[in-house]
DNA sequence: GCCAACGTTGGC
DNA sequence: GCCAACGTTGGC
């Protein structure tokens, strides 16, 4: 049993491109404390992540990854020049967890937020709701599947 | 750059 | 434990 998953990343930041080319990595870097107790407690080896990029000209999802590592204690936190340093992380008492991820693949079109919000089997899917802004959501599975749909049609 | 929505912090 | 002030997210 599998699980599926949004995560939003901030294309500048680090962008499915930048997953391709190092084939794994760590998410690092998140600070809420709901996303982190998804990826601590919820997220398994070969759970399905849907990469979202946030935060850019055209929001979408852009591609797969999976998880690859469940969760251990996200050590950016420690570093007080990392911009997502915590100094109430502490090595033996993290606050802090990432999972790692593996790059899957890339879509050919990306599935854009409008896309999204235009697609009727899409309505209550997390990330159009109002004021969402969790970057770790999960997705159902005939979401997921249906995005996956979407991802080899052709964009009108 | 604006701003709505939400999360976090800290005084009380 | 309340809640005002502040910070952040992220679409637009």
């Amino acid at each position: 049993m599998i699980n599926y998953w949004l995560m939003k990343s901030e294309p500048s930041c680090f962008s499915i491109d930048d997953l391709k080319k190092k084939k794994r990595d760590a998410w690092s870097g998140v600070r809420n404390y709901q996303a982190r107790n998804f990826m601590r407690d919820d997220m398994r080896v070969g759970d399905k992540v849907l990469f979202y990029h946030s935060s850019c000209n055209v929001p979408a999802v852009v591609g797969i990854a999976k998880v690859c590592k469940t969760a251990h204690p996200d050590n950016s936190a420690l570093d007080p020049k990392d911009e997502h340093f915590d100094p109430k992380h502490k090595i033996e008492k993290p606050i802090w967890f990432c999972v790692d991820v593996e790059f899957v693949s890339k879509f050919k079109e990306p599935v854009t937020l409008d896309m999204i919000k235009f697609n009727p089997k899409l309505k209550d899917i997390m990330v159009t709701e109002r004021g969402s802004r969790l970057s770790i959501q999960p997705v159902s599975e005939k979401h997921y599947v249906e995005i996956l749909k979407m991802s080899t049609q052709k964009a009108f």
